[in-house]
DNA sequence: TGCGGGCTACGAGGGAATTCGTAGGATGCC
DNA sequence: GGCATCCTACGAATTCCCTCGTAGCCCGCA
């Protein structure tokens, strides 16, 4: 009968904080012109979405003026990082190091980001000496 | 009124695809006593879910016995490296790299698997020369 | 004051995910 | 044969996600 609510996020809400990490805190009106060139979606669908979100804790609210304005309330990087943890345990057996090197042998990565992924390797590298 | 099919594969779809992974081609009741230690759940819950799994695509089924048994269609690679596309583009901005970069800052990574790591990086510049 | 437009709140509604109960068929054992 | 047991098939029940329609409020303006 039940159903395991769905970790972290949704795929439509991932959508709308999408948008909110990349406009900053907005209303819904913009929220959903920024989605209509991607997705047509209706406004109240838009609303009603939000404050889900909002219950949820995925977004706070700015009631102060007449349009209500939201805001994600984690920041992307922490998403992020929630995201990978998550994933980390349920597709790669709790090993990160299996997850970078899915990644690295399938995605297309320039010569720069490898580079810099170098950088954070040595930096990783640094850190952990003399930590055991 | 709809909703967008799940991507890829559902929570409790991914509990058993994780199993057939481990155990390989498998019957209910193998899968449901190995299920047993982590969430019990009922026998004609799992055989449902494995017969949705199999009209999608995920599992096939070898009924020559009478204890049908279910396999996975796709191997556990190919399975993280679907996972890890559709996450780079949802989270990421399509970046592979910043994918691993963030992947890199969080995860505890042990100094061998920094070095394997580092040795697949040697690899993709290798193979991406003249790439842009 | 009355109207139009924009905003929020609320709830209905349909499809998907997940759960399991029940029925019915096969199998093995007495 | 008759019974217990195990299996599959099927569909009901429940919850969640996502969609939007409608109602009601507020504000500006003629």
């Amino acid at each position: 009968m039940a159903r395991r609510r769905t970790p972290i996020a949704t795929e439509a809400e991932l959508e709308l904080l999408r948008l909110l990490w990349s406009l900053g805190p907005s209303t819904v009106r913009e929220l959903r012109e920024a989605l209509a060139r991607l997705r047509p979606t209706g406004y109240t669908t838009v609303l009603k979405l939000l404050q889900i979100m909002a219950e949820r804790g995925l977004v706070r609210r700015d009631e102060s003026e007449r349009a209500h304005r939201y805001e994600a309330v984690a920041a992307e990087v922490e998403f992020q990082t929630r995201f990978l943890d998550h994933l980390t345990d349920s597709l790669f057996g709790g090993s990160t190091s299996r997850l970078v090197q899915r990644a690295l042998t399938d995605g297309a990565v320039s010569a720069e980001e490898l580079a810099e992924i170098r950088a954070l390797l040595d930096e990783a590298e640094g850190a952990g000496e003399g930590a055991s």
